[in-house]
DNA sequence: GTTCTAGAAC
DNA sequence: GTTCTAGAAC
C-alpha cells in the first residue's frame, strides 16, 4: 500500500528496483537481497543506508521498518537480519576503501538502525562516527545517533535478541519498540558521542566534534609515521622522536573557553613505544635526516585563540 | 525526512 | 543585533 500521498517512499522504490537501474551517484553496492546507498542527507562524514529488497518470502509490508520484521516469524526474521549484517560488512569495507583514499585513515563505521525510523522501509545505518556530516543540524539528528542514548540500535544488540537465552518475555517487550518509551530520548540533552561532554547548541557541538575528528586524524599520522620508523630503521631511541604533543590541537577548532574535546587527550597515549619490532637495526640515525613528524600542520591549525 | 520562521537566548 | 532552536507546514 502507498504511503499517504499515494507514492511509495523513495527508500521502498530503491529496495523494488533492479538495483543497476539505480544511479551510480547514490547506490554504492548491491547483493542478491540487498541493496546499499548512499544517505540523500549524511549526518556523519559518511553515512550509508542498507535496504532489503522485496523478494519472497518478505512482502513489502514485512519490511516496513524494524518493528515488523521483528514481528515475522522468529527464523525469518533471524535471517533477514543475519543477512543485512553480512551485506552491511561488505559495503563497510567500500567506505574504509574510500576514507583511506580521501583521508589516508579509516576510522569506526557503526551500523545500526533507529527505533522509531521516520522513512518507511527497513535501513540500516552504516555511519562513520565522526558525526559531522553535512546534514547534522539538530539535537534530535545527533541523539537518534547517539551509541549510548538507546534511540540507535546496533545490529549486534538487535541480533543479540534471537539468541537462546533471551526470555520471550524480554523480546517481545523489546521488540515493541514502544513510542513512549523511545520518542522522549531525542528531545534529552545533547551529549557528545565520543567523550559525552553536554553542549548546549548545535554549532558548539559540531565545533567540538570537528576537533575530536581532527585529533584522531593527527594520531593516525603519527601512528602511520612511527610505524614507517620503525620499519625502517628499528632503533628504540628514534622513535621518541615523534613528541607527546602538551598543547591539545582541540584548543583550535574549540575557540572561546569551552569545555572541549581535551578531556579524551589522555587518550593520546598511543604506544609508540611499544611499536619498535624485533631484530637488531642499525645504530644510531641522524634524527635531522628524518622525515618530519607533522608538527608543522599541528602549529598551523592550533594558532591561539585567546580572545 | 526538510524548510521556514517567530521569538527565545545570548 | 545576532544566533539558534523548536514547532508548524509540507
Amino acid at each position: 500500500m502507498p504511503s499517504p500521498g499515494g507514492s511509495y517512499s523513495q527508500l521502498r522504490t530503491y529496495a523494488m528496483m533492479d538495483p543497476l537501474k539505480i544511479p551510480d551517484a547514490i547506490r554504492l553496492c548491491h547483493t542478491d537481497t540487498s541493496i546499499t546507498i548512499h544517505d540523500k542527507w549524511p549526518k556523519g562524514m559518511y553515512h550509508a543506508l542498507v535496504l532489503p529488497r522485496v523478494l519472497p518470502p518478505y512482502t513489502m509490508h514485512d519490511l516496513a521498518d524494524l518493528r515488523t520484521v521483528l514481528a515475522l516469524p522468529r527464523a525469518q526474521a533471524h535471517a533477514l537480519l543475519l543477512g543485512l549484517k553480512r551485506d552491511a560488512l561488505e559495503a563497510k569495507k567500500v567506505i574504509e576503501n574510500e576514507m583511506e583514499l580521501t583521508h589516508s585513515f579509516a576510522w569506526e563505521i557503526r551500523m545500526g538502525f533507529h527505533a522509531l525510523p521516520s522513512v518507511e522501509h527497513l535501513h540500516l545505518h552504516l555511519i562513520s562516527s565522526d558525526m559531522i556530516g553535512e546534514a547534522f543540524k539538530t539535537k534530535k539528528h545527533m541523539n537518534s545517533f547517539h551509541p549510548k542514548m538507546g534511540f540507535f540500535l546496533d545490529i549486534d544488540e538487535v541480533l543479540r535478541w534471537f539468541e537462546p537465552d533471551i526470555e520471550p518475555s524480554w523480546f517481545a517487550m523489546v521488540a515493541a519498540l514502544d513510542k513512549k518509551t523511545y520518542a522522549p530520548i531525542l528531545k534529552e540533552d545533547m551529549r557528545c558521542p565520543i567523550c559525552e561532554a553536554t553542549h548546549a547548541t548545535v554549532p558548539k557541538l559540531r565545533k567540538h566534534l570537528t576537533a575530536h575528528f581532527q585529533k584522531m586524524k593527527d594520531e593516525a599520522t603519527e601512528r602511520e609515521l612511527a610505524k614507517l620508523m620503525a620499519m625502517n630503521y628499528d632503533d628504540p631511541n628514534l622513535l621518541q622522536v615523534a613528541p607527546e604533543p602538551d598543547e591539545p590541537t582541540d584548543a583550535a577548532a574549540e575557540g572561546e573557553g569551552e569545555a572541549d574535546a581535551a578531556e579524551s587527550s589522555t587518550s593520546t597515549e598511543n604506544g609508540l613505544k611499544r611499536k619498535h619490532g624485533e631484530g637488531d637495526g642499525p645504530e644510531v640515525i641522524d634524527v635531522d635526516a628524518l622525515p618530519e613528524p607533522p608538527q608543522a600542520k599541528r602549529q598551523q591549525v592550533a594558532a591561539p585563540s585567546d580572545s
